[in-house]
DNA sequence: TGTTAATGCATAGAAGCACGAGGTATTAGA
DNA sequence: TCTAATACCTCGTGCTTCTATGCATTAACA
């Protein structure tokens, strides 16, 4: 039974791939699956938003791709960060951390807390 | 100085919204000063996204608004929870929380061995 | 052998949302 | 009188996400 999925937040994916690509090279597809197998199904990536972001995060220089071969034996774009990517993705996981932070805040206020 | 600002990601302000007003009814302006106070400033809701997600819920039959007078005697329009709105509240909030940990799950992956 | 599923890449179009900039009007205070 | 704060509103831009579609290869399977 696979749990619900979520529609992911604006900007919330970029973060992901970033994370996903700093613990080594992957390819596209399978850091579909990584965010997927990881998050317990909860994150899904279509492709549709896979791709464009990765060229994005390319275009931006945080990641660089190059061609190689699978362990299948099959050609794929490995994207790996860059140390500007790296630098990225260290702010945006702080501000992510804050936001969440303040957003908890908010979530758990109680009727008492006003007036 | 005030503690740098996150945008907020796309649709999570409706869900920020629904939970003030969740306490009591409260006039759009209100809310955003509300939820810049309990965030520490972390959030920060500009009016030109404030009062299309305000128009927004309300199309959608989650809130309700009526004018009143404020406690220094101006007119301004107090929105309040409808029976759907609270029933969307719950979910987003379940769907959040849910989403939240499926992230923090991805940003906690270690990067090789143990640590 | 034909067909489906999985892998792996890509783009186009539509929909949605946040934001800045601009506008109106009232009230309080310097 | 001028400014700041309160309180509302809308338009346009920019960006992201998603659905749908396309291509090509390989493996499983009926």
């Amino acid at each position: 039974m696979a749990p619900p999925k979520s529609d992911l937040p604006q900007g919330t994916l970029d973060l992901l791939i970033l994370k996903v690509t700093a613990l080594g090279p992957v390819h596209g597809y399978a850091i579909a699956q990584r965010l997927e197998q990881v998050s317990r199904g909860v994150v899904q990536v279509p492709e549709g938003s896979l791709y464009p972001a990765l060229h994005r995060l390319e275009n931006r220089g945080l990641l660089a791709a190059d061609w190689k071969e699978t362990e299948t034996g099959r050609e794929a774009k490995f994207y790996r960060l860059t140390r500007k990517g790296l630098k990225q993705l260290e702010t945006e996981t702080a501000d992510w951390h804050r936001l969440i932070d303040a957003i908890g805040l908010i979530l758990g206020m109680a009727d008492g807390g006003a007036r």
